[in-house]
Formats: structure tokens, C-alpha cells, sequence
DNA sequence: GTGAAAGCGCTAACAC
DNA sequence: GTGTTAGCGCTTTCAC
């Protein structure tokens, strides 16, 4: 028999527990012990079934299982800004891992760090019936999630507390961390200090943490070098060069992020400048350069927010949690004093 | 009334179309209609419905929904050795940026690097029914998944092809990034030139691009100088050490990947030597530090496999198909001769 | 333009 | 130890 011109491609079908169970002489709710390895089904009926499920290939449909079980699926969404900043990839590493142990999986969206995208996002990870949403916040406000939270749907928010909405939390000691860099840099002999970041919760409160630090070693702010207009690489070696041109200038710098430890380090490679340079959130080549960092587990991070959602699971009417990462200096010569010439950039 | 003693904590519940429905006085069906946007519903009654659906905070139930609608997600897995490498983590990026074009989502799944893990991983991946799966293959074998491709999921190999399965792929030009790198080394005066890199695919087609650029100009290969026994930062370290203690030491060194570039920067760093370097993959520093590297899109290698998913999906008959991301030497002045002095490491 | 009934693949509840 | 029945929330089919 030669083709016919209209060929019908015929996809073999995917068994199911029915299948199973034909094959195996045995009913349905059989099966169904045996492949989730319940009790209750003799030595037996069990290698009958389970070599029935071999020879069909029998894969069971969790899109089911999770239905009927509830509703719930055995997944966490993870919605991040960005993820090729590598400390959002080390967080999501980190949830990923606390994750394996449970048998739970990961799915993670992106906002691209657009506000307006958030909730949309969130949405579509709501719709999937995820068991919990871990979330980095960037909208202003995530009042929008009360009733999903009401509804028993235990949401962490990464990084940055949410804003209206009593959601447990795991941040970084952001204030600490940089407090302790610019005792370091102070206690090195640094008295003008800058720093270098942008206005997002984190780096606000690494602002507040300088601040502080500079206060009670009665060094007076210098407004000019409180950059808060530094997003990107890009930005922070515009106004790092942009601080060296002036006619007064720091000596050294504390960056708000690992994004602008990035961005200060090429613009002082490119004007030979030497200025002490202390970064928040440590990054691959920083030993290999000896920059000193304020460094923490971002990993963590991750881990410690899915432990948070599961005892969220477990107990939805205790008061909203804060884990906080300790965050520590990590000494590697790019903050002592004088900055090492040539061994650096 | 006062607290009984034994409060039972009752959640408000979800609710379903059914909910919707009787609130707005009408049919599930017509709910139905309405939420998924589909025509044959009156205006009067669209706007009704609206109304009742935000009342009751609806969210339509997308685990219901994909399972009727043939047991498959609206979700493709993306199974990876590892998501801190900021290589993966690109490409992950990329691949969540095809999808959202299409309203699909991204279920990431780690491997750890580890062969004997990938079939577990993916098995989990499929029972939850993904639309396709990506799959950055580890094991030394897939054939366990033709039964698979049978049922018809399109599964694309990312990175590396697949082994005993005849899934799509899509690869970067390794040989030809290699090759290029290495002829850049011989043009500027270079002859004793080692290779670094471990024996994982890409690295292995790295290699035999290393080896053909020397055979074309004429060059003898040095058994020695050929370190494929590198897989991390460490390992790379260590062999660059190695490499530079004996008495014939290389004037070049061509890394396999950017966690080798990172391992052989830090010992050129630490020993004092000036080594002249090309690594293979782009990094974040790279620039600043005037390294030259064989770049590529990351992220096009992820928007490209999801394209070839969707079009597997279209058509599952055609034979594999393989897509190969270009790859182009960027010059910066590490592989340049002589290595510049004291401005690099 | 709208609705009633059936069923996607699985498991909970309850037989036996 | 095993089987039967019902139903998770939704969409498909077909009727009106």
C-alpha cells in the first residue's frame, strides 16, 4: 500500500494509568498505588504493574496528580528582574537546591526590572497554581497580592521587602555591610569617601549604612558624592569619571552593587586613576584583582526564602518573617591604604 | 464570641468558573468564553461576566485548562548543568525572552553536572508535561529519550548535540572560533602556543580547532601543551602553573571556557608572568581587563533553540536540524604581542 | 449567542 | 490487598 496523498501523521499515544491497568489485569487505583509507591499492593500484583508501565513507557501526568490533589502544583515560581546579573543567578541557584530536596521545581519568570511588568508576570505564575512565589519586587506597591495571599499562597519577597503587603521577606544586612566598608575605609586612612549606586531599596540602605558610618566617625557628607544615579555598568564609569574630574575628589569608593563595582573598576583601568575601591556583593574576578568586597551568600538567599514559603505552608496565620544574610567584609587590598599601582587595573 | 479553643482556620476559597458564572447569572461555558477571550459572547453579557470575575478575585486555573486541553503545559523545561555559569545564565536568559513572545513559560531543572542525574531531571520535566524540552545534555547517552521524541515532545540539545537520539540542536562555531583565535596568535608572532580546557564537547571541538590553525601554518603540536584535564577555575589555575614551571613554557595560551580564562588569569596574575591569552566566551571584565576573547551570542543560542522548538512542534517529521551560532574573535590586546605589561593583571 | 453534558488523567473516599 | 465511584476545573462537542 503506497501513500494515498493524504497521510495522516499517527503519533503513538501516551499510556495512562488506564493502559497500565489493562495491561497489567489489574484496576486502575492499582496502578495508581503502585506508581506513587504506596502501601497496600502485594509483592507481586506490584512487579506485574510496574513491568507493564516499562513495556508502555508509562509516564504519570502531574498536570493530573496536581488537579486532583488540590489544585496546588509542586512548583515555586521564582520572579526575578534579571537573569544574567550573576547574583540573581546565584540566588535562583540557591532556591533551586532548597528546592531539590522537597521534589518541588523551579520556574522562574523575568520583569526585566519593568515595574509595570510585574504584576502581569506575577499573574501568569498564579494561573500555573504555583505552591508558593518567591519574588524580587520591583513595582512600587504589592498590595495588588493581598487576596492571593489571604487565598494561602505563601509569597517571599528576595532582596527587597515588599511595599503594602505583609509578605515574609529574606534581605541582605545591606546597612552592616557597608557600614563596616567605610569603618575600613576610614580606619585606612580614607576620609573622602564616595559613594556610588542607584535608588533601589538595597542600595538606598547601603547609602544609609555609609551614611552612618561617616556620621559617627564625625566625617561630614559630602553631597556630590552621594551618586544615586548609577543603574548600570555604564552609568557608574560615567560618574566615577565624572567624581575624578571634579576639582576636589575621593579618595576612595564604595559601589553600591556588584553591576557597579564593574563600572567603577573600567573607568579607573581607563584613567590610570588610583582610589581605594570597596564593592558590594563579591564577583568572579575580584580575588584575581584583589578588590575588597563587602561579600555574602547569595545562595543563601535562595535557600532560605524556600524554607521560609514551606513554613509559611505550614503556618499561614503567624506574623510576616525577615531572614537576614549576614553580610561580611572580605579584605583583599583594592580598600586598604594606599591602593596597590599597577597590581590592580 | 470569643475563641472556642480549637479555631478551625478557614480560607476563604478560590474561585472557579462555576462561581463566576452563578454570580453573573449565566453558564460556565460562557464564563469559559469570556475569560479566554473567544468570540459568540454579547457585549452586555462580556462586561457582566468582567465585572463578577473581578469581584470574586477570579484567576483562571491553568493546570485545568492545559489538562483538557491535551495533557501538554504551555511550558518548556530547561534542563542545564549549572545556572551560576554566566554562560548558561545567558543563554537561560535567552531562552525565557523567545518564550514570552509566545506566552510560554520557562521551567529551569539543574543537573549539577552530573551525567548520572540528567535522566531523573528530565524525566520530572516531562511529567509535567512541557511543551518541549531544551536540554543541555550531560550524560553520555540519549537514547533513552526516542520514545519520548516519538510522542511527539520536541526536544533541542543546547551547547552540545545529542548522543544516540536524533534531537535538533544548536551549537556555537567552536572549531572555527578556535581556529581564528589561534591563527590571531600565530599572525602576531606566536609559535609556542597551549591549549587549556577540559574534555566536554565544545571544549574537545575547541581543541581540534586549536590543532588545525597550527597544522595549516605549520606548526608541531606539543602533546604537553595540550591541558584538556581543566574543568574548573581551579583546575585551569593549576594547569597554567604547571604549564609555566617547565623548561619550555608557551608564549600563548588559547582558555577552552571563561571559567578556564578566570583560573589561568588568576595564576598569570599571582606568578607575575606575561603570557599572552585568549579565552573562549566574553565576560563581564573582560573588556576592562583588555582581554581578547572568541565572543558569541549567548542569549541568541537560547532564542534560537526555543525557534527550532516551535517549529519542531510544527512539523515532527523532518530530519534533525541543527542551527550553529556564529562566533568572532574581539580583540582587546591580551592576545596581541607582546602582552602589555602591568596594565593587565 | 448561549447552555448541558462529557471527559482530560489522575487520586480521595469508600467499598469489599 | 484490591476495585468502584466520584470529581479536581476546565474546555470540547453538540444542541438549541
Amino acid at each position: 500500500m503506497v501513500g494515498d496523498g493524504t497521510t495522516t501523521r499517527l503519533l503513538p499515544s501516551r499510556a495512562r494509568l488506564l493502559d497500565v491497568a489493562r495491561l497489567a489485569g489489574v484496576s486502575v487505583k492499582t496502578v495508581s498505588r503502585v506508581v506513587t509507591g504506596h502501601q497496600n499492593v502485594s509483592k507481586h500484583t506490584r512487579e506485574r504493574v510496574t513491568q507493564a508501565a516499562q513495556q508502555l513507557r508509562f509516564r504519570p501526568n502531574h498536570l493530573a496528580r496536581d488537579l486532583r490533589q488540590g489544585g496546588v502544583s509542586r512548583t515555586m515560581a521564582f520572579v526575578i528582574g534579571d537573569l544574567t546579573n550573576p547574583f540573581y543567578a546565584q540566588v535562583a541557584a540557591g532556591v533551586e537546591q532548597g528546592l531539590a530536596d522537597e521534589g518541588l521545581t523551579m520556574v522562574i519568570a523575568v520583569t526585566h526590572d519593568d515595574p509595570a511588568q510585574e504584576a502581569r508576570v506575577v499573574s501568569t505564575m498564579l494561573e500555573r497554581r504555583v505552591h508558593s512565589l518567591l519574588l524580587v519586587p520591583i513595582a512600587a506597591d504589592q498590595s495588588y497580592l493581598a487576596g492571593e495571599l489571604q487565598l494561602g499562597t505563601p509569597i517571599i519577597c528576595l532582596d527587597r521587602p515588599a511595599q503594602n503587603l505583609a509578605a515574609d521577606s529574606v534581605v541582605i544586612a545591606n546597612r552592616a555591610g557597608a557600614t563596616d566598608a567605610v569603618r575600613s575605609l576610614l580606619a585606612h586612612g580614607h576620609r573622602r569617601i564616595a559613594f556610588i549606586g542607584s535608588t533601589v531599596y538595597t542600595n538606598d540602605e547601603r547609602l544609609a549604612g555609609y551614611r552612618q558610618a561617616l556620621f559617627d566617625f564625625g566625617v561630614a557628607a559630602v553631597t556630590e558624592w552621594e551618586r544615586t544615579d548609577a543603574v548600570t555598568a555604564a552609568d557608574a564609569d560615567r560618574a566615577t569619571r565624572e567624581l575624578l574630574a571634579a576639582p576636589v575628589t575621593p579618595t576612595a569608593i564604595l559601589a553600591g552593587d556588584n553591576r557597579i563595582s564593574t563600572g567603577v573598576l573600567r573607568a579607573l583601568r581607563d584613567t590610570q586613576r588610583e582610589v581605594a575601591l570597596i564593592g558590594f556583593d563579591d564577583f568572579d574576578l575580584a580575588e584575581t584583582l584583589s578588590i575588597t568586597v563587602v561579600s555574602h551568600d547569595a545562595g543563601q538567599m535562595g535557600r532560605e526564602a524556600v524554607r521560609l514559603a514551606l513554613a509559611r505552608h505550614e503556618d499561614l496565620s503567624g506574623p510576616p518573617m525577615q531572614s537576614v544574610i549576614p553580610a561580611r567584609l572580605t579584605l583583599r587590598g583594592s580598600g586598604e591604604t594606599p591602593p596597590p599601582r599597577s597590581r590592580l587595573y
